[in-house]
DNA sequence: CAGTATGTCACGAGCGTCTG
DNA sequence: CAGACGCTCGTGACATACTG
């Protein structure tokens, strides 16, 4: 999948001339705007790492593993235990001058500080997301020109999911029949609940879920394409040349590949 | 309390106009 | 013609009120 192309590298978001904890120091900026450092990290946090996540547990088990656990074995350790880890040292990686500022910070209420204005971040930039894409998907659940029928609002989400023929379909599991109206139906009162581990069609490239080979076309349908373009690039780079006057959220955030995790993150947004 | 709706603001590239 | 200037527009971020 193709990522900006002219990304510049990351000393242009952080201060090339600061020190590292530079993107940390809080306090007045060259204009007085109440946006600390840790918040605009906190979102690309979200979006590209871990989405849903509470911020301060994280970090507090994490400084707990790198303290009085080091010791500890690896297998003492569970699954989940390890891929928290992952992410936390993710975390420290993705926010300059952040693990010494958290392995240095003398009280508990300074991490607890540090950790809200990161989840902060990470909850306004998904809001912000899902707001923005609300009216912008609209466009895309039928091939450009097709009228969509019945129309849908764009600023109301209560006639779409299941409720509409269109959006029901894309969100249908892949392996069920959405022209099944017993099947309909179910999904509709929720008698019939989606699990996590059944993939929703509007995934697959074209729409088509091969039952033969599961991985065929999965995660490149042109609606989730659409939307990591959206999020990462901008906007008006979905179906044209981007000509935005202001850089998109990959160029901010010195972003130069796809994560997997960002991929899971448009595909939640959609 | 977390998520959502809606309006507002700052930023910065593009572009036309003015000035010398 | 170059450079200054100011306006527009798309964008990301923020503030506030509302909702369930």
């Amino acid at each position: 999948m193709p990522t900006d192309e002219n990304v510049p590298p990351m000393d242009v978001v952080a201060s090339p001339l600061g020190g590292p904890n530079d993107a940390l120091r809080l306090g007045p900026r060259k204009k007085p705007r109440s946006m600390d450092p840790l918040v605009h990290h906190g979102r690309h946090f979200g979006r590209t790492i871990h989405a849903l996540c509470n911020v301060h547990a994280l970090v507090n088990n994490g400084i707990i593993r790198m303290g009085e656990r080091s010791e500890e074995p690896e297998e003492t350790f569970t699954a989940q235990e390890h891929r928290e880890h992952r992410v936390f040292l993710s975390l420290l990686k993705s926010v300059p001058g952040l693990e010494e500022r958290i392995m240095t910070s003398s009280s508990e209420e300074e991490v607890h500080g540090i950790a809200a204005l990161l989840q902060k971040g990470a909850s306004s930039a998904r809001s912000d997301d899902t707001k923005s894409l609300k009216s912008a998907i609209i466009d895309w659940l039928v091939p450009a020109g097709e009228p969509l029928i019945p129309p849908i609002a764009r600023n109301s989400k209560i006639e779409r999911g299941f409720n509409h023929e269109i959006t029901g379909s894309l969100l249908c599991p892949a392996d069920v029949d959405w022209k099944d109206d017993d099947v309909k139906q179910k999904l509709r009162t929720g008698e019939y609940s989606v699990s996590g581990d059944q993939w929703p069609i509007f995934l697959y490239a074209s729409y088509k879920y091969d039952d033969a080979d599961p991985w065929k076309g999965l995660l490149q349908s042109a609606i989730l394409v659409k939307t990591f373009k959206h999020i990462f690039t901008s906007p008006s780079s979905v179906d044209r040349e981007a000509k935005a006057t202001r850089s998109g959220n990959a160029r901010i955030h010195g972003m130069t590949n796809v994560t997997r995790a960002s991929i899971a993150y448009a595909a939640t947004q959609v």
